[in-house]
DNA sequence: ATTCTGACA
DNA sequence: TGTCAGCA
């Protein structure tokens, strides 16, 4: 446990900045993004999706920038995209075939090729420069201008993927998000205070946590679930829902507490790496639970066998509290 | 120990 | 999508 000067788990990265770094085995790749393998083997030979460079023997090594690709290609199955249709969605490296503008999808993808990026630099700067005036003038500047969700799924998420993982290996790489999650949480608790006291619908948010915890992935200080729970409440919040956070649980506890929080849903992120058996267990338990309940988040996905009837778009229950007063 | 391919349910 | 066999 002591973080010392111990290099020995790194098997990802065993030289810090050699030509190597940051290069990721199958196997890495699936733990970082809760994707099979197999998954991963099929999307390339079937898709032609996400094409890693080879080891001498062929293994697969995947670069940063493939991880990225694959959490975006899963932020579309999220919203119901099939898989056999993410591939024109994408970010575009080689010659695309047939550019064939898909409407807001096509205008999405256009953003996230211009500006996106120069964004997520000049936020990168700012944290390595541990200049909060900075970081949250880039985040006055954009925040408001876009949707919340869009931001979120087109910047926040991605911008934190990468920093994660450019992070890693560096000496300061804990100081430093630490330092980026206590001012984005004092930015969005702001928020949430305000937000909570006017919202008709209460949301509880609860980190599913798999019973055996992969220990910390890529060395986080801050969780990978903690990240995501905090954009996904301060969307909410945005939304004008009002959210509590409970961290990660699992669900054993959770109804002796609900009928004195008594939220009107129950919002849950799972995370990477569920049995079987686990999520036998979770659906029997999600299925006792007395109120509607939602998966959400990367690896919602993972767990989609467990109980896909359960499996509602996150607007579906926004749209109930919308702006514009439809109902209620 | 892990990953590879390809066939198959 | 996942599992299995048979290799490297």
């Amino acid at each position: 446990m002591q973080p010392t000067i111990d290099a020995k788990n790194q098997t990802t990265q065993a030289t810090a900045d050699g030509d190597s770094a940051g290069l990721y085995p199958i196997g890495e790749v699936s733990r970082l993004t809760g994707v099979n393998a197999v998954t991963l083997r099929a999307w390339q030979r079937r898709f032609g999706l996400v094409i890693p460079k080879r080891t001498p023997k062929g293994h697969r090594l995947y670069s940063a920038a493939d991880i990225a690709q694959i959490r975006e290609i899963c932020r579309w199955l999220e919203r119901g995209v099939a898989i056999s249709k993410v591939k024109p969605l994408l970010a575009p490296g080689p010659a695309q075939t047939s550019a064939l503008p898909q409407g807001q999808a096509a205008a999405q993808a256009q953003i996230a090729q211009t500006e996106w990026p120069a964004l997520m630099q000049q936020l990168t700067q700012a944290l390595l420069d541990f200049n909060a005036a900075r970081l949250h003038g880039l985040l006055d500047a954009n925040i408001g201008l876009y949707p919340f969700g869009l931001l979120r799924q087109q910047l926040l998420q991605p911008w934190l993927d990468e920093v994660g993982l450019r992070l890693s290996g560096r000496l300061d790489a804990k100081l430093l998000l630490s330092w980026l999650y206590d001012q984005l949480s004092v930015r969005f608790a702001a928020r949430r205070l305000g937000a909570n006291k006017q919202a008709r619908k209460h949301l509880l948010l609860l980190r599913l946590l798999p019973s055996a915890a992969p220990a910390a992935a890529i060395g986080d200080v801050v969780s990978e679930g903690a990240w995501e729970s905090m954009l996904v409440g301060a969307e909410l919040s945005e939304l004008g829902v009002g959210v509590t956070d409970l961290g990660a649980h699992d669900l054993a506890a959770l109804p002796l507490v609900l009928d004195r929080l008594s939220p009107d849903a129950l919002l849950l992120l799972p995370g990477p790496g569920y049995s079987a058996g686990e999520r036998a267990n979770i659906a029997a338990q999600l299925a006792a639970l007395p109120l509607e309940c939602h998966l959400y988040g990367r690896f919602a996905l993972t767990l989609s066998g467990l109980a896909p009837w359960r499996l509602t778009e996150l607007s579906a229950l926004l749209a109930s509290s919308e702006t514009g007063g439809a109902d209620e």
